[in-house]
DNA sequence: AAGTAAATTTTTTTT
DNA sequence: AAATTTACTT
């Protein structure tokens, strides 16, 4: 294969080396997508493996879509009588399951269900009530995250009940709801996310002839990701291999950021242990990115500890430095971000610009921004066309028709459009269902049956309503069984849910713009089925079965020229340009991740991961104010920008920026460095700050007579006033700000201005070590006075005030 | 029973 | 600030 002498060497033989185990450790950019598909390339054209014989397992569809068509591209003009499998590691385990789970026999069939997570949850919910528990003390959102870990951990709710202290009610009430969940889901013949894995698993451990008829079809067996596997995936992959042991895993511990997930590092660490004969191939030369977007990357990482150590390097030169901006609120860093774009946009509309953030919630200002501008932007997460409650009141319908005991979807249209049903009725229905041990659907069968004539708390109307929903979904299952012989099934039965429910005329006499709106989103419903019916050979089962698995990646569009995601999302894909923005201390690193050592090197790599994105072009920016929860909070930057090399960065802030007060603590430390580089920074700043005539120059200037109204500079430009707010001195008090200030004296007695010794919240401090920092929070009086203070780039410390040694800042 | 107003909660990250 | 849940009215 000529293609192959495109290769570098390790790549070369990691194509080449077909047999055996093969672990390809690959660094960011390193070629990895290229290698795995030219590995397979490579053994169906040359190694003459029948297609069918190989299997590629990714975390995506996205992942697996772009596999397959790499293979094809590379395959083309190749007669082949078969293709191989790339799935997902869930659409994998979906495949055996509709084929094999009656093997099992735990009571599944074939046209099970797949829950996901809200439906787990209103399965939890409902669990939660019948055992007589407050929902507020037990939330359906919790009980769920400790299912999920537990199952991902490979236990069952024995096990977990096991492990339960018998002083913990609360992990005690857990394992209860935990037992009561799997029982409705195995009545209703449901399984969630984890269930699949788990079944599979399950099923191939227990059945020598199933394990020999996979193990005899995969011969070649290929992970992608594998830092993200779990324990189950790893069983999954064991079981899978038994035979012949021709697997090759492809992954970068570095980038490993699905711990939540259950994901175990371990995997990868020790997957020579795992199969002694294993060859190890580095592939660390970077193809990506430039040499100081991979010396940023590789400065960051370097604080993990417990990695392969490996070094990425690139024989592309320096490049751009990284540019950086301190927004005053999340709107301005939005701003500053929009207008970067629309330069960018005015000299080259050919480079991808990928806008990334930790969490999903910080895409709406940004979406503002751009829509303001006019710049075209393409967004991926947040909810998903599945999630749209039209599209699944829609699917629940065909759900409900595939499979009758699923009780969450029958629940959630029984009314949907109203019938004349109401919570008095469907009590009474799912109290039934619980008394005679049956699914909803069942229980509905015989209270409606003409002969039933126990007492119901059922009004003659509302039977007659029940009765007619039992028709409609009756009226489906007979369209479906008579259009299964057509090409065009799926799309059939998919307009029949919509508009013979009644679904459609709901929402047409509703006749507002929402309304419009849902009846184009089923629309969309509509074309996906008539794509589906066009790949013949895949059912209604199938078009179900990927609405359930399909997640908001899939729809990413490569070509897009502005895309905003998360840094999870992000994962895979490189962009000319990234701006990584809301580098915050509490945003990223995530609030719920700083206090635990192993959970922050999760987020570190998770900026690894998101630097390491880009190939020309790096923004990082912060904001000195953002809102959480609607309310407006001082933001500190975060503690992973401090440890970028300062040479590396360019500061674009208007006026005196973080960065510029780092370098000048640089300064102290290394006199010739510090002339160097603040030289550059103070000459800058006050040009700015006079004659930018941008959007924000009027909040600029404000924030420049913030400053000095403030009066307490030292006259060497020590930047840190921003924290201050000290305005209150000089303005006149409100009578609502004296009664604050009063409350907030009478409270912390000693407080700062009658004792120096002590600090406030929202005073500034100095540490020997960390530098300036701004108090949070005081707990406790006396000798115990324990201060909680964020130090910019360190992050929040906890701090014993007696030993701290603070000072006055 | 159904629609509206008020109260409450929500934000990690994803298959 | 927005979305979801609950409480209240008709």
């Amino acid at each position: 294969m000529e293609i192959l002498s495109s290769l570098n060497p390790p790549q070369r033989q990691a194509v080449e080396q077909t047999e055996g185990a093969l672990l390809i450790l690959a660094g960011a950019g390193s070629g990895k997508t290229r290698v795995i598909t030219l590995r397979i390339t490579y053994l169906i054209a040359e190694k003459n493996v029948p297609p069918f014989n190989i299997l590629a397992v990714t975390f995506t569809n996205k992942a697996a879509g772009e596999m397959r068509e790499r293979v094809n591209t590379f395959l083309q003009g190749q007669k082949l009588q078969s293709a191989p499998l790339i799935a997902t590691f869930h659409s994998l385990c979906v495949r055996i399951l509709r084929q094999d789970i009656e093997h099992l026999s735990e009571g599944y069939t074939k046209s099970f269900t797949i829950y996901d997570t809200s439906d787990q949850q209103k399965v939890i919910k409902a669990c939660v009530k019948d055992i007589g528990l407050d929902e507020k003390q037990l939330s359906a959102r919790l009980v769920q995250s400790q299912i999920s870990a537990s199952k991902n951990r490979g236990e069952d709710y024995e096990m977990y009940a096991s492990r339960v202290e018998y002083a913990d009610e609360r992990r005690a009430a857990i394992a209860r709801v935990f037992k009561m969940y799997e029982e409705r889901l195995n009545n209703a013949n449901a399984l969630d996310f984890d269930d699949l894995l788990i079944k599979t698993v399950r099923l191939l451990r227990k059945s020598q002839e199933i394990r020999d008829k996979y193990n005899n079809k995969f011969k070649y067996i290929l992970v992608d990701e594998y830092q993200d596997t779990n324990a189950l995936q790893f069983a999954l992959i064991q079981y899978l291999t038994e035979k012949q042991q021709n697997i090759c895993v492809v992954g970068d511990d570095a980038q490993s950021i699905y711990g939540f997930r259950g994901a175990d590092i371990g995997n990868i660490l020790s997957f020579e242990e795992h199969y002694p004969n294993a060859k190890v191939i580095m592939l660390e030369q970077n193809y990506r990115s430039t040499q100081t977007i991979l010396d940023a990357a590789d400065a960051i990482i370097s604080n993990n500890e417990g990695r392969k150590e490996k070094k990425l390097w690139t024989k592309k030169d320096g490049g751009e430095k990284i540019f950086y901006y301190q927004a005053f609120d999340a709107d301005n860093e939005a701003r500053f971000v929009a207008s970067r774009i629309e330069e960018h946009q005015r000299r080259n509309l050919q480079d991808r610009i990928a806008v990334l953030y930790r969490t999903n919630a910080q895409s709406r200002v940004f979406e503002d921004a751009f829509r303001r501008l006019r710049i075209d932007y393409n967004i991926v997460g947040g909810f998903s066309f599945y999630e749209r409650a039209e599209v699944k009141d829609v699917i629940a319908y065909l759900k409900l028709v595939l499979n009758p005991f699923d009780d969450i979807a029958l629940l959630r249209v029984i009314n949907t459009p109203t019938r004349g049903l109401g919570k008095t009725t469907l009590d009474e229905l799912s109290f039934r269902a619980r008394d005679f041990g049956v699914s909803h659907w069942e229980a509905l069968a015989i209270i409606t049956d003409e002969k039933y004539d126990q007492p119901l708390n059922i009004t003659a109307r509302a039977l007659e309503a029940l009765r007619n929903f039992k028709k409609v979904i009756e009226k489906l299952q007979v369209k479906l069984s008579e259009s299964s012989q057509t090409n065009k099934s799926v799309t059939e039965v998919v307009m029949a849910a919509i508009e013979d429910t009644g679904y459609a005329n709901m929402l047409r006499s509703e006749n507002s713009d929402e309304s419009a709106t849902r009846l184009e989103n089923l629309e969309e419903l509509v074309n996906a089925a008539v794509d589906y019916d066009k790949q013949e050979e895949y059912g209604l089962r199938d078009f179900i079965d990927h609405a359930a698995l399909s997640s908001d990646m899939d729809k990413f569009d490569r070509n897009a020229t502005v895309t905003l995601m998360t840094v999870h999302s992000a994962k895979g894909l490189e962009f000319p340009i990234v701006f990584l923005v809301g580098l915050e201390d509490g945003i990223f690193p995530h609030s719920r991740s700083i206090n635990e050592p192993k959970e922050l090197e999760e987020e570190r790599r998770l900026a690894y991961v998101a630097i390491t994105r880009a190939e020309k072009i790096l923004y990082v920016t912060h904001s000195m104010r953002r809102r959480v929860y609607g309310e407006e909070m001082t933001a500190e930057p975060s503690q992973f920008l401090n440890e970028l090399p300062l040479d590396l960065i360019q500061d674009l802030s208007r006026g005196s920026s973080w960065l510029s007060f780092a370098r000048s603590s640089a300064t102290q430390n290394n006199k010739h460095a510090a002339t160097a580089l603040s030289g550059e920074t103070i000459s800058e700043k006050p040009k700015n700050l006079y004659t930018g005539k941008t959007y924000n120059n009027a909040e600029a200037i404000a924030e420049f007579f913030k400053k000095k109204t403030d009066g307490q500079q030292s006259s060497t430009g020590n930047q840190s006033s921003i924290f201050a707010s000290r305005e209150e001195e000089s303005k006149p008090l409100s009578g609502m700000d004296k009664l604050r200030a009063l409350s907030s004296q009478n409270k912390n007695p000693p407080s700062a201005i009658s004792n120096p010794n002590s600090f406030v919240p929202g005073s500034h401090v100095r540490h020997a070590k960390y530098g300036k920092g701004l108090v949070l929070r005081r707990e406790g009086t006396g000798d115990n006075v324990k201060l909680t203070v964020s130090f910019p780039g360190f992050g929040q410390k906890k701090l014993i005030e007696k030993f701290a040694n603070l000072e006055k800042a």
